[in-house]
DNA sequence: TTGAAAGCGCTAACAA
DNA sequence: TTGTTAGCGCTTTCAA
């Protein structure tokens, strides 16, 4: 047996017109532009719809307009909490602008991602890639049909919003260099992450530049138990420093390298990337490279409804955020010298960058 | 200057109805009832689809189905690991039967929820509150207009799904029992919270059976925060055991008491709840009791999708998940009695549950 | 099995 | 300042 939803049906514009006895076009003004309608007919209006409770179907209007005021947010894993803290200021920005959300948690798969986007693409205004496993030329063709914004990733064409991951990097270099560290390996996250290359890359330049040899194990799962994982790679290759691609992952290293007998940061330190909450509820409390998790978020959609509202959108460069290292206890000076030859900069596991 | 989004405005059911030589309500029903279309005829009209790319616009199917194959999922913290894997699981079974989710991070105010609410209530077809700080009566005049099922909360006349607070209260205290403990301290969670209430009652009932005595601190904020910001309070009332809200509050309540300088499990005890991933990863590792999330997600999207489809909802009694108890590292033998004087049960902050 | 035509509730010209 | 009148793109009677 069905239940009725609602009981009564919402009253419309044609409900609010008639007991008011104006037209619907005006109705539709006093809300819309209630400059343009007199004050005495605009307030009867307005007392009418209340006395009504009369709520405009944005699905109507939506429909006459074509603009539905939601935004996708798409991200690849929301139990990450670098994500939720981003779908969280995401859509306190969306929400101050009078938006709101559409949330799609694409659970790392790229194909997901693509159907889902498919579908929802004629219901949003614009759509923010939170992080995507999509290619280029994929998030360009969407790109195509909707005003897009991506987040930690750089897409010519496509106005952009990523960490100062160079500088961080290079930050975190020079801490474990100044530790007295020699040698560094990257524990990599996904392959299809822009960010991984991106991290990889300028700690290999760092370390070039800094005389440290730097290595790099991988792909592994952006999570704690790909951390857990790669802890026990990282026992067949020793150094005494750890970066990993990201703080649930440092943190599933350092676990891994305790169950491994080794102490932290005592026989190896450990950095992580994104300063989320969990990385000061760990002991040791993770050393790791802080992103702007809110301006990230809130640039991100500034520029999206900027677009919207018809400005020229920048796709030149990517808007870049500053990063900062923040030292906690799982790094400390180098207690011995590294055990394993020096390679070089290498890749000694996973596919090459 | 404005860039026109498409380039090329979407095919519509005209472009296709002209070009596959039919009317449109033939296309409309090639889709939607392919039984009741001539198979050659239908063949034609997706070959042409699928060459103009038409996709049906979901906007203009709204408005004349009124059904938006949206649902509005509403929590209070997305930060919080516990509503960021229900969220999760939510939007997977939403997905697997076709529907989308609109996401609310309401971050902990109802006004917001209820202005949110309001405006997302036309947009979708039915609702799933993940939590709630809204007032029983004000979910359900929601509830009136919408389908909705409540998860986490009793809500008479509402389907709701909850997990056994009871028994996995009841269990908690049997393993504090066990360990020679013979006062527990309740670290509560926020007043509006229905499952503190419900937590704080089982505790003391069980205390009662058991002859425990338990207490109640509180209300805090249901995170890491509220939790070391409780461990101040607990000093001034020592027990040997703590039960806290949620995992968060009881990590933040660990790392509080060592800062006072007590140790965790050796001179207090402390279990949380939800066994969110965090609660492994800490040091000494949470004892928790485990909810069930991807059942609650599940169930709850299930229910709610069956009344949308005309069944009548079961508002009965709320649907029970069964919880276990995690033990880890957090909990531990006993090593000395109480310092606290034998109150009873008693609530000694915080306003009375 | 198919087509014609009337909406769904709103906005946006265009007139008055 | 207001009203009239077409749509927006789809579904759904009702006829044929």
């Amino acid at each position: 047996m069905t239940r009725e939803f609602p009981r009564r049906p919402a009253p419309t514009i044609y409900d609010v017109a008639r007991v008011a006895g104006v037209a619907t076009s005006t109705v539709s003004r006093a809300f819309a532009r209630p400059g343009r309608v007199n004050a005495d007919t605009a307030a009867r209006i307005r007392a009418v719809a209340e006395d009504l409770g009369y709520r405009a179907n944005p699905i109507a209007r939506a429909l006459s307009t074509s603009r539905t005021r939601m935004l996708a947010v798409m991200i690849s894993d929301i139990t990450n909490p670098f994500y939720a803290e981003l779908v969280r200021w995401t859509q306190l920005a969306a929400q101050e602008a009078g938006y709101v959300i559409l949330l799609v948690d694409a659970q790392e798969s790229d194909t997901l991602e693509r159907e889902t986007l498919e579908r929802l693409l004629p219901v949003v205004d614009g759509i923010v890639i939170g992080s995507s496993r999509m290619s280029d030329s994929a998030l360009r063709t969407i790109a195509k049909q909707k005003p897009m914004v991506v987040l930690n990733r750089e897409l010519t064409g496509v106005p952009s919003v990523v960490t100062d991951s160079l500088r961080g990097m290079r930050r975190a270099v020079e801490h474990l260099g100044g530790l007295a560290h020699d040698t560094i390996t990257y524990v990599a996250g996904p392959d299809a992450s822009w960010a991984d290359g991106m991290r990889w890359r300028a700690l290999r330049e760092a370390g070039h530049e800094l005389d440290l040899v730097t290595r790099r194990i991988g792909p592994f799962a952006p999570t704690f138990a790909g951390g857990l994982k790669a802890a026990g790679e990282l026992a067949a290759y020793p150094t005494t420093a750890v970066i990993a691609y990201n703080d649930p992952m440092a943190i599933g290293v350092i676990r891994g390298l305790e169950r491994a007998g080794l102490r932290v940061p005592e026989d190896v330190s450990v950095i992580g990337f994104d300063d989320t909450l969990m990385s000061r509820l760990v002991r040791p409390a993770l050393t790791t490279v802080a992103a702007p998790l809110r301006e990230m978020g809130a640039t991100g959609v500034r520029d999206l409804l900027a677009v919207l509202n018809g400005a020229q959108a920048e796709t030149g460069h990517a808007f870049v955020l500053p990063v900062r290292l923040v030292v906690r206890g799982s790094t400390a000076q180098c207690s011995r010298k590294s055990t394993s030859p020096a390679l070089g900069t290498t890749n000694v596991s996973g596919s090459a960058s």
